[in-house]
DNA sequence: TAGATTGTTAATCGATTAACAATC
DNA sequence: TAGATTGTTAATCGATTAACAATC
């Protein structure tokens, strides 16, 4: 098993290669080199070849790359040629604002169920799926199969949250709550830490003044 | 002027320990070492003095950091020790969950004033906030000192909404719509991308299984 | 003093960039 | 063939880790 390590910074920027290769195919455009995929992303033309390099040759010399195909080939190496399920804990409006995100169904996932704590929301229709109290969980995931859980209540209760949906045996967790949680390690875990943005930009906008 | 380059992820990192130390100081704990901090957020002891050495020596050998010194001090080197103002763009579904994120208030952050192309939505008061029309950008950002604007509007209005941050004089850009946004090199701009973070988990997922 | 923990250096590890031979 | 662009190697750059002297 050929198990070169892929740089973590290399799969975020296939997603992005993928997103404006779909661009370009939308725009009827045929074919692409590394660099003009580079200058709409932002990177350097290596840095694109490298990037597909890990996986294999894509490109034809002295010509590019055809957009349908590469962009095909990407979406397989991130593993979006299967469609994922996804389960929602939370339904602020965070929440809401995942249950409509288009980029969702766009690129193959489905919300299959969503889970809140509140008694006055279970119950209630959330795009068309209805919305199930949290001690259901480890009830409904394995049913729904689904292997992604998004977790988007408050800090206070998203380590709960994440216990429960690893009992569930979900594969997967998206954590939205400014907190750090603890899962086994054979669970992916990622954070979408809005504050820890937020203060990268004031570091460096208050360097800039300094 | 000592201009050490300080890696990004040293930043990130900074603002998941002040979080941890705002915690623990609430917590009523006093002295904390490095590998507690470490235990604590899931790093290395030796990367949390590393991190903090870029900025200067805040610890007592043989016994640890001041809690709320380090975290006061951790808060200043972010830029948050003053107060940042915020325009938000877009007050859909994830609009208005950023409108009511406590993470703002809590770590300085003001919301300014909130926009929307939508004529049916311009009127509207949104956490005591009147949503204005995308035109008064340029009018409504410099009068009310906003130096961030926070994008959440769809990928197709973007660029234009980014464009109009510039001009009126924004510093920085926090933007949610999954997009490459063009802006001048000295604006700050971070990319909260929702579809890169799903697909690091797919793709790691998809490997697990390969 | 003995034990603990910092601050810092040197070694390692990993990712990016530059350059160019291969080849369409 | 001449021009263009890939795939890949080597060089550079940067970040993390390990180790330990300094010192409370």
């Amino acid at each position: 098993m050929k198990t070169l390590k892929i740089p973590e910074a290399t799969i975020m920027r296939l997603s992005v290669y993928s997103r404006y290769l779909s661009e370009m195919d939308r725009k009827g455009i045929i074919t692409i080199s590394s660099g003009d995929i580079a200058e709409g992303v932002g990177v350097s033309p290596a840095q694109v070849r490298k990037d597909l390099a890990y996986f294999g040759e894509f490109g034809i010399r002295g010509v590019g790359y055809n957009v349908k195909d590469l962009n095909r080939t990407i979406l397989k190496i991130l593993g979006l040629s299967e469609g994922w399920n996804i389960a929602l804990v939370g339904i602020g409006n965070l929440g809401l604002a995942l249950s409509t995100y288009r980029g969702f169904k766009d690129r193959g996932f489905t919300i299959t169920c969503i889970f809140d704590n509140n008694p006055e929301k279970v119950g209630m229709i959330v795009n068309g799926i209805e919305v199930m109290h949290i001690d259901r969980i480890e009830e409904i995931i394995p049913q729904r199969k689904t292997q992604i859980g998004a977790i988007t209540v408050p800090a206070s209760a998203a380590q709960d949250v994440a216990d429960k949906l690893v009992r569930a045996g979900i594969k997967a967790i998206l954590n939205f709550a400014p907190v750090v949680l603890n899962v086994p390690p054979e669970i992916e875990l990622r954070n979408v830490d809005l504050s820890v943005n937020l203060e990268v930009l004031t570091f460096n906008l208050g360097g800039r003044m300094a």
